[in-house]
This record gives structure tokens, sequence and C-alpha cells, in this order.
DNA sequence: AAGTCATTGCACACTGGTGTGCAATGATGG
DNA sequence: CCATCATTGCACACCAGTGTGCAATGACTT
């Protein structure tokens, strides 16, 4: 069925952002399936990184349009609380391209990276972020942020704290961090 | 001879910092040695492990008791700015705790973990960093901001970048940050 | 009832990394 | 010159993960 795929994906994301290391066999039985099931629907690893990635940018874009579509005066920090939930789901992809199949998802993620770029870039421009690192560095270690602390132990601390302590990190002063952090 | 046993261990900390899933095969190659001859040294990987764990120890007990001995009244800014190029150096071990023999690394590596979170604890006592996160995971933080700088393929911007961002997500305003920052 | 289709259970081949055994080589120092 | 010892070069066994082939099962449709 349809669904079997949908909830392998769904299973292998969760699976894959605890270890990255995880093979095909824990991924299918985390999702309640036998090996050879999952090759009936993704004939190899790499295809189902690929299915994956094509999920992770869709959800991206779909971000990014309802964020284009809100008021135009949106303040940039809102805009980073909106973006970095979607870029943690997808965490694996991240961790994944310094291994084996990493060029290929470096050049399938290459997109996201330069619109987190592009938006911290815009924000430095405005004035609102720091500017003691370039663009791209900042943004994916905003992006470290978020997931350092989802990978914490601590469940009690979820995505606000991440967010505040993104933008400290991105140069946004203390009080107006906590201020503007949704949650 | 010692020194290969040496020069094995430094090799072994650059290419595993590169790639935590490198073989010891590459780990020789890279020492220009034969993979045999590794095993000389080093029955099993998990013991090369350890032994870079007790460098990794050694050195970070040496970083604080240096610290330690100078002036009463250096600031918290500059202990991070000498702690963070040590834990940076033996990035692997941490990235290392997510795998394989992960509660090993984790058991021998959880004392320095505490210092550095000891550390910043006594920071946020102290006024000088934010409270918006436990102080364990807070230095995680500015861990992670450390070696994601240095992972980068950027390799203009060193050690001070590195330090301003982690006393910024630690907190610190930028402009006391910028003007803290060695270099 | 018949047919379709996803799933299953095994068996298998292949790969890459690990760790070991052993004889040969070669440098170093007494 | 001789002995020692680190290093080397193979060969080997072993394991875990990947990917494939195929027949059997079982549910759902018409």
């Amino acid at each position: 069925m349809k669904e079997t795929r949908d909830r392998i994906l769904e299973v292998a994301l969760e699976v894959l952002g605890e270890n990255p290391d995880a093979g095909m066999g824990e991924i299918a039985s985390s999702a309640g399936v036998v090996r050879r099931t999952v090759y009936g629907h993704f004939p190899s690893r790499l295809d189902l990184l690929r299915a994956l990635m094509e999920r992770a940018v869709a959800e991206m874009e779909a971000v990014l349009a309802e964020v284009n579509a809100s008021e135009a005066d949106v303040s940039w920090v809102e805009f980073v609380a909106r973006v970095w939930p979607v870029t943690h789901r997808y965490r694996v992809l991240l961790a994944l391209r310094r291994g084996e199949h990493g060029e290929t998802i470096h050049g399938l993620l290459g997109p996201v990276d330069e619109l987190l770029a592009d938006l911290v870039q815009r924000g430095q421009d405005a004035g609102v972020f720091a500017r003691h690192l370039p663009a791209g560095l900042l943004s994916q270690l905003a992006y470290g942020a978020v997931f350092a602390i989802a990978d914490s132990d601590r469940s009690d601390l979820g995505s606000r704290a991440a967010t505040i302590t993104s933008l400290l990190m991105l140069g946004v002063p203390e009080a107006r961090a906590v201020a503007l952090a949704p949650g």
C-alpha cells in the first residue's frame, strides 16, 4: 500500500535522525515491516534518502511561500522561528552530507542552504543580525544550535529555547530575542 | 618505535576529525604506515580511541590547571577563549559518542563535560552568561559552534570567529564579545 | 471464485571493515 | 657481526550491511 511507503519514510526520518548510521534492517523493523519490503519501495538506500530529500525541499518551499505570502513587515526574527523547525525535522540530511553519498545530498540540498543563507544575509543587511561571520556559515550555525538542543536528552526545552539560542547566536540582543520567540 | 605510535595518534586525530567513520586502513596510510602496524600498537579500534581520550583528558586538565594558576580575576570570557581550542582538537570524541562505542566514550568524557558545564554555570552565576538554557546544554552548544566553524570549508575564519560566536551564543553582548576575543 | 498485488520469509552473493597469524625484511645497538 | 625488535606483506576468518531472486501467504477487488 501507499500507506506503507509513507510510514517507512516517516519512520526513517526519526530513526536516521537519532542515528544516521542506522541500517535498512533497523528502519524496517521500526516501521513494523520486513527489510525486504523496504527494498520493494526503495531499491537502494540512496533512493530512500532521495525521497527524504524531495520531501524536505517540498516542505521548505511551502514554509517559505507561506511566510512570503504574509505581511511584508514580518520581522526576520519571526521568519527564523518558522523556518528552523522544518530544517530540524530533516536534520539527518545535513548530518549525511559528510557521509558516503555526501556529494549527492549536498547537491540536492544546496538550494535550501542558499535560501537560509539568503535569509540571514537579508537579516544582516537590515541590521537585525550580527556581522561577525558570513551569512552562509552563520545560518549553518544557528541550524546546528537547533538540533543540538533537539538531540539533547532533555525533552522539556523545546523549539522556543532553540529559537532564542539561534537568535542570540545571530547577534540579536538577549532581551529582544526572548521577547520575540514564540511559545 | 615510539614515534610511530605518537604519529598514528596524531594523524588519527586529524583523519577522524574530518571523517569519524574513517577505517583503520585509512588512518594507517595517512600515517605512512601499513594497517597491520596500527594493530601492532592498538589491538583494536576501541583501544585507539581510548588512547585518544586519555590524551584529551590530560590536555584538558593541563589547560584548566594553567588557567586556575593565573590571576583570580581572569574573566570568564578569556577562560572560554582558552578552553575551546582544546575541545575542538578532540572534536572526534564528541562526534563518536553517538556511535558504536558511545557508552564507553561518553563515560570517559563525562568529566570534561562536567568541567565545561561547571565553567558555564559559574559564568551564569556571575551574570556574564545568559540563562535561557541549562549550563550543560549551553556549553555543548558553544562547543558545537566552535567545530561547526572549524569544519566549514572556509579556512580564513579561525578560532577568533569561533570564540566570538560562542560568546554571542552564551549571551554576551556583541560589542563586548568582539572586544574580548583574542587575535 | 478468480485475480491482483503488497507483503513476507528465506537463501544467496557481494562488499568493506575488523582482527589475527606468520614468515620475511631491515634498521639499530651491543 | 649478531640479536632484537618494529615494520611489512600476505593470507585468512569473521561479521554486518546491502541488494537480489523467488515462491508462498493473505487481503482486497470485481
